[in-house]
DNA sequence: CTCAATGCAAACGCTTTGCAGCGAC
DNA sequence: GTCGCTGCAAAGCGTTTGCATTGAG
């Protein structure tokens, strides 16, 4: 059993688990959301999709989305200027760097940056339910291109 | 001169230089702006600055306020589940922490921050453009109401 | 007097929704 | 066979834009 089809395999489980059908169009949404590398949007994942189920709506892609979005597997991610942005929720949390020249988005995970917004909400009374940060970013001049 | 008068002043002139000309309905905005303590959205811009000018359009709102970004007088916040949010940009950098319950905004800056930040991007080649940090929060059970 | 700015209404881009027919269970 | 899901088309929301008119300079 590949990594993909373990992941494949989180996403279908969340969907039955809440209690709902899995049909053709979801079946095929789930294994491009498993086997997506990058940060895929609503058509980008259309057009895979259809690869399996010629045909699929968008309005079913995005309302399959916002289940798995409920269900806590997948995020949602709104970088700006861009429609959203998709992935599946199953490695470690990260955060998002985004270079403003290409769009590519990169992740990052720092754990004394988690540990200080902790404490500036703690500071202040509150948890943090969630969090948002992102790095708009450009290559340094003379960098590794 | 108080203080709301100087950042109605510094708005204005940002936009004489930008050779554009004062209308009635920018000067009523611009005030509205320089005296606002929070983050209001555009309608909400509008609602304050019909005070003074009855009748004036959102598009004005939308291309006064978007022109005054592009003059970096203001910023344009786009938080969670919420229309653009404004406020001037003459205080200090700073970052913001939302109240998930009551959609209250608040401020904070934390210096340590930024420096991981900053090093983040330095590591991967790259140097931060902007960056965009958001705390969703919740007041803790038991702390100060 | 001129040309930029306004208000209106229409278009925009992304996303959600109402509905009649379809298909997973 | 049931009832949840689909595709379609239409609506939603915040924001932008085209255009004829108005008003700042």
């Amino acid at each position: 059993m590949t990594e993909i089809d373990r992941r494949t395999e989180n996403l279908t489980s969340a969907l039955r688990r809440a209690g709902v059908r899995i049909t053709r169009q979801r079946a095929a949404l789930l294994s491009v959301l498993a086997e997506a590398e990058d940060h895929p949007e609503a058509v980008e994942l259309q057009r895979r999709a259809e690869d399996v189920v010629p045909g699929i709506s968008l309005s079913t892609v995005y309302r399959t989305l916002t289940e798995l979005e409920a269900q806590g597997v997948i995020l949602r991610h709104q970088f700006e200027g861009t429609p959203a942005r998709f992935e599946h929720s199953e490695t470690h949390h990260h955060d998002h760097m985004i270079d403003v020249d290409t769009g590519e988005v990169m992740e990052f995970a720092n754990e004394r940056i988690e540990k200080l917004q902790a404490e500036v909400a703690e500071a202040l009374g509150y948890e943090i339910v969630h969090h948002r940060l992102e790095l708009y970013v450009r290559k340094k001049a003379g960098g590794a291109e």
